[in-house]
DNA sequence: GGGGAACGCGAGCGATCTCTCGTGTTTGCT
DNA sequence: AGCAAACACGAGAGATCGCTCGCGTTCCCC
């Protein structure tokens, strides 16, 4: 627990190298064939749903490769080690994430009222968590050890981020710390809606998103500094 | 995982009782001596500093005999399991917690400002989790299998019902459906804030205070039915 | 002061988990 | 076809963890 061992990182035998040394292929000498992709997201698939079930640190590597129906060999041909497993899903999940909350944050127009603009945001946030628990399941985990709380650090930066760019267009004139502080609550708000949101189903599940909404819409409004006039009701 | 051999409750030894069986002592055979209790407070310190560390699941008994200065032997005679260690550390947080909030969810004043019971309670809640972070590292862990998952079952569904209780005398008239929903949104904002509130020191640590607050009222206020109409600022 | 129970120790048992290794099979390329 | 590399297997090495056991020490009570 207190040191660990040091991580062998070069695979390759270093006193024969083939005579060619035109490429020197920093750290993918494997070639992956058809067959090894699929396998890896096989694979991939296996470890978010036994991750979703467990939790990182609960969930052995052979009761991923056993859900994958493989060996547990074959899975450490494709991954070094658990952690590569949680980071590469991790990875692949912030890509799709990017993707779906591209729409959102990317480019607000300052026209838009705010509720619109959370309602949105909101939506979109329930949507994909709703369709990939395991991003849920990797967040919340106060376990993951090692490189993967990093990545968590680097997920949470980014969204707080998006966040106060997406704030700055209705907080104007307010000192950037107090934006910042504002943006962490949003997303502590955001999260904290979601797990409501996702221990429920069907209509009750709809009223706890419409709730989380009105949170941050009368959290926010009293912020704008006449932006946008609240709508009489 | 799948299953668990059974754990001999008894250590006494069936075949020669003393001869008074006055009392059919049920389950603590086991006269502590001032010296066993005091070992005890001191493996419950080092267990709460363990756990607050790295979490339940990743803390070993080794670990916490080890920061409590004895050895593991000695722990496993005040204690049948790791489970157990838990169970009493969350039985004597939540004793203490039921004395720190006696004060602010025992009886509310109907007439009292809802921001100043809101004020009160956030406050209140902070200073509990400020002194014991071992609270927060248990309560908010994925892992705690087994009957911890039931206490902490237990506690959520407490604090629900004192949030509602104390929420009813402001929501007048709303479906008890809408009461309990709104309690549990309450309740999920509090933990947010609160884990923003102790990952920083000092004056933000206050400022982020101050936002839970803004939250909570914010989003209570437009729901009290003209209980205590809003005072111009 | 004597006896029994509570306390204390630490090596180690059994279970579990991550990751490796030797071997056999499939695939792509020439 | 033939060869090298990628793929697949599964037993098990190595490490850790929860927990036990036998034995010695300290304390309470009579």
């Amino acid at each position: 627990m207190s040191d660990k061992p040091e991580t062998p990182e070069q695979p390759g035998t270093p006193g024969s190298e083939p005579g060619t040394p035109d490429k020197p292929r920093r750290e993918q000498p494997r070639r992956r064939q058809a067959r090894g992709e699929r396998r890896i997201a096989q694979l991939l698939d296996a470890a978010a749903s036994v991750f979703c079930a467990s939790g990182y640190t609960a969930a052995s590597t052979n009761a991923i490769a056993r859900e994958a129906g493989v060996s547990p060999g074959t899975l450490y041909q494709f991954f070094p080690n658990k952690e590569a497993i949680a980071i590469e899903l991790g990875g692949r999940l912030m890509h799709e994430m990017r993707q779906t909350y591209g729409a959102v944050f990317g480019r607000v127009d300052p026209a838009t009222p705010l509720a619109e603009t959370v309602g949105a945001a909101v939506d979109r946030f329930v949507a994909f968590n709703s369709e990939h628990p395991v991003f849920f399941a990797l967040m919340k985990g106060p376990d993951t050890p090692g490189r993967i709380a990093e990545e968590h650090e680097a997920l949470h930066a980014t969204m707080v981020a998006r966040i106060e760019e997406l704030l700055s267009s209705y907080l104007t004139g307010r000192p950037a710390a107090e934006v910042t502080r504002t943006a962490h609550v949003c997303l502590g708000i955001h999260k904290a809606g979601l797990e409501l949101a996702l221990a429920h189903e069907g209509a009750e599940r709809d009223a706890y998103v419409q709730e989380v909404k009105n949170v941050l819409i009368r959290y926010l409004e009293p912020l704008t500094c006449g932006h946008t006039p609240t709508p009489s009701p």
